[in-house]
DNA sequence: GGGTCTCCGTGACCTGTATCACGCCATCCC
DNA sequence: GGGATGGCGTGATACAGGTCACGGAGACCC
């Protein structure tokens, strides 16, 4: 009976599961029918072209690749995607086909609840990749968080079979998952942190602060409905916070855009 | 000024750090103090003949290593230690130089911030591993997280060094750490999901379904306090949800113990 | 113009839970 | 015996923050 409780909530997953199973192939699909540029579908000459340049820029971005071999084959095997800003790649329950290498961009990962609740997680930024997907992919498993493109994405899509493939033939893909899992582990802890051991005024500082490290920029224009949701929180509770910290110049609002102060 | 408050905390974080660097070389000399059984010191026939009883053992608690060569050489190269409930093995802060294969009993792992908050993460269980360990000790980095061994734990304790080389050439190693990682992971989530979606009847009642779990047994003996502490509350509040759970005829109240009712 | 939409701000209110203060009951040790 | 210690229960209190209800501003379309 005590269980119960708890296993509803598994049930109702598996349900939403087969209801928003959204694979990956329905999404290139779907990207491709939005007009999303694959550079496989580009002229030889130029795709040669862009073969080299794609290595070079693979090689500044991911320095832990050092086997060119490896960077060799993962131009050659990977597909490149371009995704618009506010595109969801990843839903909760869907199954994870390819691992995304991003070059440029930014993805936003939500961990979102049966109920519907979400709270923000980390952003993938150009040179990383997500832990998430890469454990998925390679577990053949379903999604457990959402992710949505933040600023329009420039990714290498490597899919479980390559994934797979390298990790077992290149030990420096090896320590490129190491890398990416230590680092996604952090970030999930300093989530663990705040949500559990701070007050929203705190966690809301931190927000803006990584927001504004994201962006290279001291100015934000995030809604504040936006803020609420990725905190977990309400409108009212962070506009009110806000306010305050106007109050205590640590920002400056100007309509709805935020200035950290220095 | 905004980030010296963050900053802050990075530099009592690291001071920390120094003051309590109880590395695991003086950990296993610590051990040694205490009359911890470790296999290298045992005549060699009764050695031969607990490493194959070791091979069959870790063939058996963690299929994953398909490799026979891989479960031979972690046999030879691991160290076996066997620890007591209530030594703490790793604390925040502390360098991490080898990774501990669990064998049998239980270690739990415990987020610590600065200012002493705590909040329980996971279980490590026999045939588990650690994901934290497992990425500092390959990124020779500082642990985020405490371990301390709740039920006398058998591990075999492989050197950062040792770790990275199997990882290099076995590719079922590689597999063993995406597993290890994966799993972690979800814990991590649940934890998140808990802490931010949840009210504390909720966060309790899974905790006790979770040690119920971890001991096969439905009747508990787990003190309010430690109850609080590991969910980051206080003994008030535990007391008062516990009383109104037996109320609800979900559990059942008896001095010191608490049980599961069905 | 009116209708709908999304965002925002504000006051009033309610609830969960952290915290304090106190006393009770064991156990252990001198 | 008495004192210290550690767990426990309970009432009173404070406060963060969620929720409700309202109105207002701007954008867009008909």
């Amino acid at each position: 009976m005590l269980e119960k409780l708890l296993l509803k909530q598994k049930y109702e997953k598996m349900f939403i599961n087969k209801y928003i199973n959204i694979s990956i192939c329905a999404l290139v699909v779907h990207l491709i029918s939005i007009g999303v540029f694959i550079l496989a579908d580009v002229v030889p000459e130029c795709f040669t072209m862009n073969n080299q340049n794609l290595s070079h820029t693979l090689k500044k971005l991911f320095p832990v690749f050092t086997q060119h071999d490896l960077l060799q084959e993962i131009v050659e095997k990977s597909q490149r995607l371009e995704i618009l800003a506010g595109e969801q790649i990843i839903g909760v329950g869907s199954l994870v086909k390819v691992v995304p290498l991003v070059l440029d961009g930014s993805i936003k990962v939500i961990r979102e609840d049966e109920e519907g609740n979400e709270i923000f997680l980390y952003y993938i930024k150009s040179g990383e990749s997500c832990a998430m997907t890469l454990s998925s992919c390679l577990r053949r498993e379903t999604s457990s968080v959402k992710a949505i493109v933040e600023r329009r994405a420039d990714v290498l899509a490597l899919t479980a079979d390559v994934v797979y493939d390298l990790a077992h033939r290149y030990p420096s893909w090896s320590d490129f998952t190491t890398e990416t899992y230590a680092r996604r582990f952090e970030e999930m802890l300093e989530v663990i942190d705040h949500v559990a051991f701070h007050k929203m005024d705190v966690r809301l500082l931190k927000y803006l602060i990584d927001r504004s490290h994201l962006l290279h920029s001291k100015v934000l224009t995030v809604s504040r409905t936006q803020i609420a949701k990725d905190l977990n929180s309400s409108r009212e509770v962070i506009s009110r916070l806000l306010k305050q910290m106007e109050k205590n110049s640590l920002i400056r609002i100007m309509g709805s855009e935020i200035e950290l102060m220095e």
